[in-house]
RNA sequence: GGUCCGGUAGCUCAGCUGGAUAGAGCAUCAGCCUUCUAAGCUGAGGGUCAUUGGUUCGAAUCCAAUCCGGAUCACCA
């Protein structure tokens, strides 16, 4: 239990001893006590002052001399200043605290609460290769996978690959007309790039195509319709449905390169997944939906065949389900594999990471579960997060200034080769070690500046600053572990080494900092929010750090400091280890 | 227009179950390597927490209105 938890029902409990009232932990509020005053954790008296009918000094002067009375080996004093009771920790619950944990590489994580969760993240199309925005969503899935894990949850990873549709077979006609029979083999491309590359040739000649026909008289709309590469994109669609075997090849085979291409990235960001499953075989639980939902009268049918729900009782609008032509749409394809998930995997929870565009469209398709009565309809959740843009604004495929995922992983591996051979310190590596460093490194840098603001809010990626090593940064937090790894290399850490029974202003507010570890991992949890991890880290090796500045920890004033200092040491290494790793970040023992 | 989200230092962001003088990083300026890794540390300057009103002992935080920005409202996915 938390000292904050703790602090909270001593304090119940001395209000009903001294008042014989029952308060609970909401009617007061408790936090740490600011520098600037004496004491580790302040309880705000105002709230109980109405209740009590005392002055804010009466009860202060009573619970704090009740709180060092009754608990004489947690609180060791008080002082009240304008309705603020102080309380001072007593250095034995710290150094204890720290005795225990020190050496725990699980400190922090929760026993298995039973509890079943799906977390759906990554979900890429099949026609182009990743980017930016997928690699917020592949960091924030995978971590906030990993969180629930340390919070006791099953936790199972799954991934929708959108493999067909329109879009699709955009790249398959373009990769007909011009190709000429290339394969990524033939021309050294990586699969998803090089489908990709027809996906762009695609756009350009459609705009060719719909800017001679307008220049012959024909209205823009019909134009794109008409428009001879986009009626043969919208027969091909057609052939794909009707499992036409010429075009089920071409789509299978342009498929398999783009999956390769995927794997090395994948592979490379360390994303990875317990189920895929893809598009082209759930849409068909579509119409099985469709015809179960009329039954049960959670659906219209239109006279023109179209299947719609209507929601505006809801504040939302009449939504499409199906088809005049009996096809399903995506919406219904979600709602297959809602309950397909659910009866796979008996989920309790079913996260979907998806960008905050779609809100409107995870609000429909929850809204639709839970009337058509799947089982676990209400714990369908959308992890909904914002947007990444770049100085410059949205980034915008039609402008180029998409920045691919392949890409940008090369640059900050680059760019970790580029500092660490400045700073010359790891000359000893073989290549192999290098190699690895810089990618750690790289990546760790990438990961931590997409993962450390709040997902909820859309995000600004400047490519200066994220190549910058120094400060809120990824390798900033990695360094301060491989400072320390140094330390345990050359000092021997006694376990049962007497600690002494004094704590320097710093050496407490690294252990009331590490104190905390367990709370903010629940929290993130709650909140399924790396980024309140990555802010934690931030401040642990910020305050590690102040105190490696301030005080010597191999040539300590006694052995007992110098003992203690490795504990210290040792406690914070585990912590910024283990809070990396549910960030997906790996730490370095050198740099 | 309807619905939803956001507006905090020059820039990027914390803080938001109401609590003491609003915090970091970057950038700027001034210091600190003959002792454990300077990818570090110490200090300085920098704020009408969009605006206005309300709730109360107390508001960046809660409520309302307004202004500004964004998302979305397809027989696209």
């Amino acid at each position: 239990m938390s000292i904050l938890h703790i602090l909270q029902k001593n304090t119940v409990e001395s209000l009903q001893v001294l008042y014989g009232q029952d308060f609970s932990e909401q009617d007061f509020q408790v936090n740490q006590t600011k520098p600037e005053f004496e004491g580790d954790y302040t309880v705000v008296l105002f709230s109980l002052v109405k209740r009590l009918k005392l002055s804010p000094d009466a009860i202060g002067n009573a619970l704090g001399g009740h709180l060092v009375k009754t608990y004489p080996e947690l609180f060791t004093g008080f002082n009240i200043i304008k309705g603020f009771l102080n309380l001072s920790v007593a250095n034995s619950y710290w150094i204890s605290l720290l005795e225990k944990n020190h050496n725990d590489v699980c400190f922090g994580k929760q026993a298995m609460n039973g509890k079943r969760v799906m977390v759906e993240y990554s979900s890429p199309n099949t026609n182009k290769p990743l980017h930016l925005g997928h690699l917020r969503n592949n960091f924030l899935g995978w971590s906030v996978a990993e969180i629930l894990k340390a919070n006791g949850y099953e936790v199972f990873k799954s991934c929708i690959v959108n493999d067909r549709g329109i879009h699709i077979c955009k790249s398959m006609i373009a990769w007909q007309l011009f190709a000429d029979g290339a394969t990524p083999a033939s021309t050294h491309t990586k699969g998803d790039h090089f489908v990709g590359d027809y996906y762009v040739k695609f756009n350009d000649e459609y705009k060719k195509q719909v800017s001679e026909l307008m220049e012959k008289g024909m209205s823009k709309e019909n134009a794109e319709k008409e428009a001879p590469i986009m009626q043969a994109t919208q027969q091909m669609l057609l052939d794909w449905e009707a499992g036409e075997p010429d075009v089920m090849e071409l789509w299978k085979r342009m498929n398999s390169w783009v999956y390769e291409g995927f794997d090395v990235t994948y592979k490379n960001i360390g994303s990875d997944f317990d189920k895929t499953y893809y598009e082209s075989n759930t849409y068909l639980l579509g119409k099985k939906i469709v015809e179960e939902g009329l039954a049960k009268g959670v659906f219209v049918k239109d006279p023109d065949n179209s299947v719609w729900i209507d929601l505006t009782n809801d504040g939302l609008d009449r939504k499409i389900v199906q088809r005049k032509d009996g096809t399903s749409v995506y919406i219904t394809q979600d709602i297959g594999l809602a309950q397909q998930k659910y009866e796979e995997y008996k989920i309790d929870q079913s996260i979907y990471v998806i960008g905050d565009e779609q809100n409107y469209h995870m609000k429909v398709l929850k809204l639709i579960a839970e009337k058509l009565g799947l089982p676990n309809a209400e714990n369908i959740y959308h992890l909904s997060y914002g947007m990444v843009e770049l100085p410059t604004g949205k980034m915008k495929s039609r402008e180029g200034t998409v920045v691919d995922a392949d890409d940008l992983v090369d640059e900050m591996i680059a760019t970790a080769k580029q500092h660490t051979e400045d700073l010359g310190k790891v000359k000893d590596f073989t290549t192999e070690e290098l190699a690895s460093l810089y990618k750690t490194i790289g990546l760790g840098a990438m990961k931590f500046y997409l993962l450390r603001v709040d997902p909820k809010k859309k995000m600004i990626f400047n490519p200066q600053e994220s190549i910058d090593f120094h400060g809120f940064t990824g390798p900033f937090i990695q360094y301060t572990y491989a400072r320390i790894k140094s330390i345990l290399r050359k000092e021997t850490l006694q376990p049962g080494a007497s600690l002494g029974a004094d704590l320097l202003p710093l050496e407490k507010e690294i252990l009331i900092t590490l104190e905390q570890y367990p709370t903010i991992v629940m929290q993130a949890g709650r909140e399924q929010n790396p980024s309140a991890i990555a802010n934690y880290l931030f401040h642990l090796a910020q305050v590690f750090n102040s105190f490696y500045a301030e005080h010597s920890i191999a040539n300590a004033e006694n052995e007992s400091k110098k003992q203690l200092r490795l504990q210290l040491s040792s406690m914070t290494a585990n912590i910024l280890k283990s809070g990396t790793a549910l960030l997906g970040i790996q730490v370095p023992e050198r740099m």
